[in-house]
DNA sequence: CCGACCAAATTGGTCTGACCATATTGGCCT
DNA sequence: AGGCCAATATGGTCAGACCAATTTGGTCGG
């Protein structure tokens, strides 16, 4: 299925993601790479193309070299998620903070910009979310139908187009973790109660305040469903 | 110096951003584009993997698809702002909320997180703005460098990534603006002492505030400079 | 002994031409 | 008219060659 450039893109980013490669060294060149991997240099130049598009490596004739983590493109994060058998919570956490701090902001701008109308389709989404005995499958939807709306009622381009590079690429790393076992259903409750009414008064530090403890009480879950799988990992180590 | 696949590249991007294809339409097969370029067929197959990488097509076998542009990577937004003589202010101000925003965060976490050592040598940045009667090259760098400062001390490296990105592709195209000549700099002086003051007490409050405004001066003197450079255009029109 | 300079080898960049697997198309048969 | 199938067009891959720029290593002169 996957094209030979994919595998020896893939290979060569886990080399320089494990630190393989030091930055600013050399890459070998593309003929010598070609023949380790038995390709032919089209696939390998393929490949370099694409580290190249993460961020991940500088092409320039005479030879490629790796770059820092901190100068490659957004795309790195899921590769870097992909990692470990575990993502690293550390990284999580971060991605956490600025996924709710977009969703925050896009809260407040359609607070105000957005129509009655368009508050009011909002508003209908938080409505699922005041049960406290939903199902965690149908739970989650709820929630991602909610923040989806939220970001796309908000006309700011930019800001959806990081909103969704972001959760793509966190998405498939922590859908192994099923978080939606360890969100407090009750809070979300009361989160969609007041979302909803503070939406209705367009209470503009009233959302603020929400969604800043929305964020908190994300990050807590996640923390808590990372956790859960550390555990459930050593423990399939020592009973195999 | 720019290769053929990039003239390539960027006739197909200003056809598609324009709207000469419309979005699910089929692009002509890499054959005909390369027959009507006078190119190779590798060079403008390189030419649609980097339509394919900003997002703007699909590549299948049998085709290539024009996708939408909410459906494109962040990388688009310096194309669309090169689009035409001016960038468009509306996506200029939507990228100012959130260059500004990713600031207000990376300002909030640093708060909670920097040592006094960092926040000290924060502190230090925001003097040299403290003087009124700057030149715009030195006010300009020392903004720059008191953001950057902010944004580095923050080890978040998601947000660290979304800023650099969208900078880079912010600032070239309103680098012909000149709009340090619209900051207002007494505006400025007063945000780096209040700046100074709430980073030293690690006011959390103030420092919200205080990024709050500093969007809102941003924003403004973007959009004056915006207006002068449209005036400015409009005269070349009439005087050649 | 060191630096500057130059030629050779290496490297990425580009082009040509061909073949394959798959998707699309258009005609044919029912 | 609808379904089926072969012909065709398309993207995907490969091989081999040449070019321009860089890197490298040696040599010469100071």
């Amino acid at each position: 299925m996957a094209g030979l450039h994919d595998q020896i893109a893939g290979s060569l980013i886990q080399d320089i993601l494990s630190a393989r490669y030091r930055v600013d060294e050399r890459l070998p060149s593309e003929r010598d790479l070609a023949a380790r991997f038995d390709a032919n240099r089209g696939a390998v130049r393929e490949a370099m193309k694409k580290l190249e598009q993460i961020g991940l490596a500088e092409i320039q004739p005479g030879g490629a070299r790796v770059k820092d983590t901190s100068e490659a493109s957004l795309d790195v994060i899921g590769h870097l998620l992909a990692q470990d058998n575990l993502p690293d919570p550390k990284l999580v956490d971060q991605i956490l903070v600025v996924i709710n701090s977009l969703l925050k902001i896009a809260a407040e701008q359609t607070l105000e910009l957005a129509s009655d109308e368009e508050i009011a389709q909002i508003r209908e989404l938080a409505r699922p979310l005041y049960a406290e005995n939903l199902n965690d499958e149908a739970h989650t939807l709820a929630r991602f139908e909610l923040f989806q709306s939220i970001m796309l009622t908000n006309k700011n381009l930019p800001l959806q187009l990081i909103a969704r590079t972001l959760f793509e690429q966190f998405a498939p790393n922590v859908s192994v973790l099923n978080v939606s076992t360890t969100v407090d259903k009750a809070a979300y409750s009361q989160f969609a109660q007041e979302l909803d009414s503070a939406l209705q008064q367009r209470d503009l530090p009233a959302v603020q305040a929400i969604f800043t403890t929305l964020s908190d009480m994300n990050r807590e879950s996640m923390m808590h469903a990372l956790e859960a799988a550390r555990h459930s990992l050593s423990q399939e180590a020592t009973t195999p």
